[in-house]
DNA sequence: ACGTCGGATGAAACCGATTACATGACTTGG
DNA sequence: CCAAGTCATGTAATCGGTTTCATCCGACGT
C-alpha cells in the first residue's frame, strides 16, 4: 500500500516542527529541559510523520548495546525458565533487551572460541551467568561487561554471586529425613565440577551430623548429571542396594522425579518402602505422583535480585558482595516415616 | 591493572598496519579481497592491540540490528524452553543473537503501549511470534520487521506459520482411546480464543467420528487453560460426574499431569479405572506415573524450522506458506482397556 | 543603565564502523 | 606499444542519532 522506501529521520521531524535536530532528541529523551511550546510541535511532528527512534544510533553515540546477555547452561531445561523470567521483568523495567545464549549449544568446540567473542561490551552491556561449569579465564579479559553470577557460581570467578542458599537447603533435608526416623539415606547428588553439588553435600553432612548421625562416607552418595533419565536407570541400582536405604535426597527435582518414577514402576511405594526427596520445587513437583518433598527455591526472585546487582554494577557501583536468598522445605507425600527394618 | 581507558578501535588498527582503515574493514569482514600480506599484518595488528569489532556501529551502517525477537507468552513455561533452543541454534549459526520478551509479564497495560515500541526494525531483524493470544493490529504497522508465527497463530495475521500437526495429533488421540474400546471421552481443551484448542478438538472430533462415536456435544469437553493446577482441579469434577468418562484427552501434558495427579490422590487408579491422555510430550511426560500417553511434537525442530522460515523472509525471500511439521502418539502406561461398565 | 546569569536553542563534532568512488599499478590483447 | 581491464587500496561520505559548545534572549540585581 503506503509505498515507504525509507522510515523518518530526525532530521524529518525537525524540519517539520521548524527546530533543529538537537531540540528534537532533546525533547525525545529529556522533555524537561525544552519549552513547553516546542515539545508539543515535536510531538506532533513526530506522530504526523510516524517516527520512531533508530536505537542502534542512539546506542553508538551512548556507547552501549541496550541490552544484558544471559547465559544458559542448556536452554531447553525448564529450570532456567523462571530466572529467566525474572530477569527479564527487571530489564525491561530499565529499557534492556534480554539477550538469552545457550553456552552448551555448540558441541565440539572450545567455549573459548564460541562465547568468547560475545563477551564484549559491544555485544551487551552486562552479563548474567547462569553456568557454574564454565573456565573463569573466559571472563578475566579486559573489554568484558559487567558480570553477575546467578544460581551457580565459578570457583575463582570474583563476580558478584547471587544465590539460594544451598547449604541451608541440604540441612533442611537432612533434618526432615531424619526427623522421620531414616537412618540410611542415599544423597543422589549433582555433578562433580557443580559448586551447587559441593554446597548441597555439605548442608546435607551437617544436618546428618546434627541429627547425631556419623558421616555416612561416600558410599552413601552417588553422583548424578541432574537428569530425570538418570534418576530413572538409578531406581535399579538402589532396588539392588545389599542395605538397602530407606530414603534418597536428590540434588534436583528432575532425578527425584526420575527415581520415583523408576521405583514404581518397580513395584516399590512411595514413601511407605522408600522415601524420595528433591531440591528446587519446580512446577511439576508439586503434581508428581506422589507429590514430591522438596526444597523451595524462589527462582523468578532470583533473576530478578541478579538483575538488580547487574544494574548496580552497570551503574559503576562497586558490589562485590554475594546474596544469599532463603529457601525451605516443602513437605508432600513422597516422604514419610521410615520402614520398620 | 592494565589502565585501558579506551578500547582500540579500527582506526588504530589501520596505523599499526600501515593501511587504511578501509582496508582494515575489508580485511576483516571479507578478507579474500585483501592480497595476503596485507591480510597477515592487519591479523597481527588485531592481535597486537586486542581489537574487537563494534557490532553496534557496523550494525548502524549496515541498517541492521543483529538480532531477533522471539515473543514467548509466558517465559516461566518450560514448554517454550526447548522451541527457543531450536531457535538459537538456528540463529547462531547466522551470528544473530536471540532477544526474548515475555508478552505477558507487563500486567494491566495494553499490549500495544508495551509491545508496540518493540515491533520496529530498529529493535529486531525479524520476529518470530510464539503467542496466538495478541492482536493482529500490532503487527499490521509499518516499520514491523518480518514476522514468523511458531506453535500458535493468530487469526487474520498472514505472517508464515510453522506448526505441529495439531489436527493430526486430535485424531491419533481419538483413534488411540477408541481402539481401547473407550466410548465416553472426556475432551479438556485449551483456551477459548486459542488456535490450539480449535485445531486439536476439530482433529479430535474428525477421530471419534472415524471411529463411529458420534458427536458427543459439548457437554463432552472443558475449557481449561493449559496449567496443571487446573487439571488438577478438574479431578473432583470429574469424579463428580454422573456418567463418568472412562478416558479424559487433555490438550496439554500439563493439564493431564494435574489431572492424573488430582484423580490418584483421590483414590483413582490410572489407566485401571480411567485413561488419562495429553499432548506435547513434555520432558517430564516420560517420568510421571503413571508415564503419560501423549502426542509428541518435536519442539526443538519446530523452533529450528520457525528461525529458518524467518531467516529466508529476511532475506528478502516471499515466504507466505505454512510448514506443518508432523506428529505421533506416544502410549506410556497412562492409557489402557477402557474399565467394563 | 549595565553586567550577569540562566534557559532555550542551533551548529557542528562525534560515536565506529562500512562502502561508493577514485586512484594507481599491473596485466593482457590487439 | 597502447587501450582496456583487473586488482588492491585509499579517501571520504554515510548510517542516525547525542552532546558539546556557542549564541541569543530576557530577567534580575545593583
Amino acid at each position: 500500500m503506503s509505498d515507504q522506501p525509507r522510515p523518518p529521520r530526525i532530521h524529518d521531524v525537525a524540519k517539520l516542527a521548524g527546530v533543529s535536530v538537537a531540540t528534537v532528541s532533546r525533547a525525545i529523551s529529556n522533555p524537561s529541559i525544552v519549552s513547553d511550546s516546542t515539545r508539543k510541535a515535536v510531538e506532533a511532528a513526530i506522530a504526523q510523520t510516524g517516527y520512531t527512534l533508530n536505537f542502534t544510533a542512539r546506542n553508538l553515540r551512548q556507547q552501549q548495546v541496550g541490552g544484558v546477555l544471559a547465559l544458559v547452561p542448556n536452554l531447553a531445561n525448564p529450570f532456567f525458565s523462571q530466572i529467566l523470567s525474572g530477569i527479564s521483568e527487571v530489564l525491561r523495567r530499565h529499557n534492556l533487551s534480554l539477550l538469552v545464549m545457550d553456552t552448551t549449544a555448540v558441541p565440539d568446540q572450545p567455549a573459548m572460541k564460541v562465547l568468547g567473542p560475545y563477551l564484549t561490551r559491544s555485544r551487551s552491556d552486562g552479563v548474567i551467568v547462569l553456568d557454574g561449569q564454565m573456565e573463569p579465564g573466559l571472563f578475566a579479559r579486559p573489554g568484558c561487561p559487567p558480570l553477575v553470577q546467578a544460581c551457580e557460581w565459578i570457583e575463582g570467578l570474583s563476580a558478584p554471586r547471587v544465590l539460594a542458599d544451598n547449604v541451608e537447603g541440604g540441612r533442611l533435608a537432612a533434618r526432615h529425613l531424619t526427623e522421620l526416623g531414616h537412618r540410611r539415606i542415599l544423597h543422589l547428588t549433582g555433578p562433580q565440577g557443580s559448586s551447587l553439588t559441593v554446597s548441597r553435600r555439605q548442608g546435607f553432612l551437617q544436618g546428618l551430623a546434627q541429627a547425631g548421625l556419623p558421616d555416612p562416607g561416600p558410599q552413601d552418595s552417588i553422583t548424578g548429571d541432574f537428569t530425570a533419565r538418570f534418576g530413572q536407570q538409578m531406581a535399579a541400582q538402589v532396588l539392588a542396594m545389599p542395605d538397602r536405604p530407606t530414603a534418597v535426597f536428590c540434588d534436583n527435582d528432575e532425578m527425584a522425579i526420575g527415581l520415583m518414577h523408576g521405583l514404581i514402576v518397580a513395584g516399590l511405594r512411595v514413601p511407605q518402602d522408600i522415601s524420595v526427596m528433591g531440591f528446587d520445587n519446580i512446577e511439576m513437583a508439586a503434581y508428581s505422583s506422589p507429590g514430591l518433598t522438596t526444597i523451595r527455591q524462589h527462582r523468578a526472585r532470583l533473576g530478578r535480585r541478579a538483575a538488580e546487582v547487574l544494574l548496580a554494577r552497570m551503574q559503576g557501583q562497586e558490589v562485590t558482595d554475594s546474596i544469599t536468598l532463603g529457601v525451605d522445605l516443602v513437605a508432600r507425600a513422597s516422604t514419610g516415616q521410615a520402614a520398620k527394618t
